[in-house]
DNA sequence: GATGAATGAGAATTCATTCAT
DNA sequence: TATGAATGAATTCTCATTCAT
């Protein structure tokens, strides 16, 4: 399945990248404060710098925006962790550092990641796939990491705990973005990490 | 903060509840598939077995749905919950059981969960409140019994852990629901129980 | 090949049949002056007597207003026509008489007949078909007319000659809307019809 | 009434006439499938091989492209027609010719003869005139064509007669295109012509 | 002369809400 | 109480036209 193209009409692809971006932007602080259904397209375009019929230009209908936005924000959240993870290490350590790097990067992008598990549930039955899978795609990359401490006998645990320690480590990322208004309260994000990690790797029976 | 109170013009108690009872059913239904904002409160009526007329009889405005949904689903949650769990026994024991009752309360609740997980922040700056507080209840639930724990030395966790601990068991509940495409393929509810109790209680580290 | 129908929100019979008849009648005046394309739904519903969100009640899309207006129109000319008619008796005072009829409907109901021909093209691929067969019955009619003269000896034409004056009928009849800048100066209906059936009939050659 | 000139940017006269052409046919392939108002500028700009700033330097307005091709068909079908036509010779024969010859230009051009007809309503008041006129120039030949044989005693028809049977040749050329759907099923041209003359010249009664 | 990106007025359509019956 | 027809503000999307390059 690889990546669903949205057409415009505009044919300067420089331009198309650089409008797009400007489009990104804007529509992530407007869906924040207003959510996707909420945001006209008229607002879109003027949070985005240009006219309504500017935006048509790079886009075909409102829904293209919010699967830009979502398949942009996962693209970068994955290539900053991509950056950070040394997925064959397998030490105990490699993998403190992965999920550091993972909770540094969603608080980061906080807006970015919120809006997108809020409304990526808008997107229509043929773009979404395309957008879940990408999710998918992030918890693999945990799995490999504790996989390959498995390898080195670093942890023991079956194919059914490792599935899902990655998806409960990803799910506190996001956790952190969209139970902000608790969480934030109380924790620093070093602390977050700090109680997190020690939660995930001790567990709470000494 | 005491609970919101949706009006209505119709005055008999009974019916009132009857009817915002087929009404939160029809628009769970209806929410699941289209999300709050797609429904119109035209299919919605229809989804309850009345006229648009009458559904308006028993709301001031359209969001009032969202809000008795969220509101009625919650209420049910917690009262499943509090039925089921044991806050002063402060055995490992009883938190496993409090545990399990709540991944099994939302198995069973799923579609009510998953609705209102999703919809929740379409609630206006005014209603959103209400419902948090009643999520920041049920984590509280779940902060009590840990504590027992704690109290009768089962357990030890400094504050920021517990606190951690018990959004995190709330979040992986919910987890179970709008993961459900990738998790409901790999596990049964009692092996997601069964597993999960796991990591939490252990951690990953032998 | 039935009628096709076009769905009404409303359920009321009686209703939707007294709006679509204003719909019809106010579409028609403006269609005159301005075209299909040129009207706007809100000048359609303007004209018709009610709103926007009415009109919308009674029709699904713009088009729906141009079908009902063609296929109204075709009913009613059939309509006065068959009652005029005598198809059976085969003499030549018969033809001219259902011509005569023909092109006086045709007078009386100049602003639908020719909003009709000017429009009708607009209809989509789908509607299209619906409305040339009724153009299609109308020329039959006259073909049979035609026949029963053949049959009973009035008139020797071959059939090529029978098909090709029964068009040649419909379209001068047509012809009297849709040049009406020119003719109507020229003649009053009475002589259009006087001239016409004579070259007709008798040819230019004595 | 002189022609309508439309006013280009370009000063090359060389090359507004071969950018009109162009445009021309393009505009008439797309009339032709999908009407004039349906037909976007961007599109004819693409039939006519050339960009949207290219076209708007030959013409002001779109509707200039409509005024642009009813007036270059009209003419043409007319320059054909004129060299074929002999108006003085006053004879059956060449009354008989010129039918045929006309009907022949328009089964030439009937995409551009079914797009003039059919669009042309679409013209703005001002400009509509200049193509009607034309419409009665062409009507105005065939009158002489016809008085001629009347002066030379070949035809006894009066004023109204000579009139009226001059629109009805225009008019049944038109009809060999615009209604070709069922026509052209049943005759070959030249047995459309061959008919057509019969009923003209002779009558239906013998 | 040619291009095509930018613009925004305008058009179709939807839908929450009201209110007479 | 229940109904559903009526309303019109709001929304998405289109497209003729302009103008800087």
């Amino acid at each position: 399945m690889t990546r669903r193209e949205v057409p415009a009409s505009v044919k300067d692809e420089r331009l198309v990248k650089m409008r797009r971006d400007q489009m990104i932007k804007g529509a992530v602080t407007l869906f924040k404060e207003k959510g996707f259904h909420r945001s006209t397209t008229r607002e879109i375009a003027k949070a985005s710098g240009f006219s309504i019929g500017t935006l048509y230009e790079y886009i075909r209908q409102k829904e293209d925006v919010l699967y830009l936005v979502c398949d942009t924000i996962y693209d970068e959240v994955r290539e900053r962790l991509e950056k950070n993870i040394d997925i064959k290490q397998g030490t105990i350590e490699s993998l403190k550092l992965a999920i550091s790097n993972y909770f540094r990067v969603v608080n980061d992008m906080q807006d970015e990641v919120l809006v997108m598990y809020q409304e990526a549930k808008s997107l229509s039955k043929e773009a979404l796939p395309y957008v879940l899978q990408k999710e998918n795609e992030m918890a693999s990359m945990f799995e490999r990491v504790i996989e390959s401490c498995i390898d080195k006998g670093e942890l023991q645990l079956n194919e059914q705990e490792k599935n899902l320690l990655a998806h409960n480590i990803i799910v506190q990322g996001q956790m952190w973005g969209f139970r902000r208004w608790v969480l934030q309260k109380q924790y620093t994000i070093d602390e977050y990490i700090e109680w997190q990690t020690k939660l995930i790797l001790r567990g709470i029976i000494s």
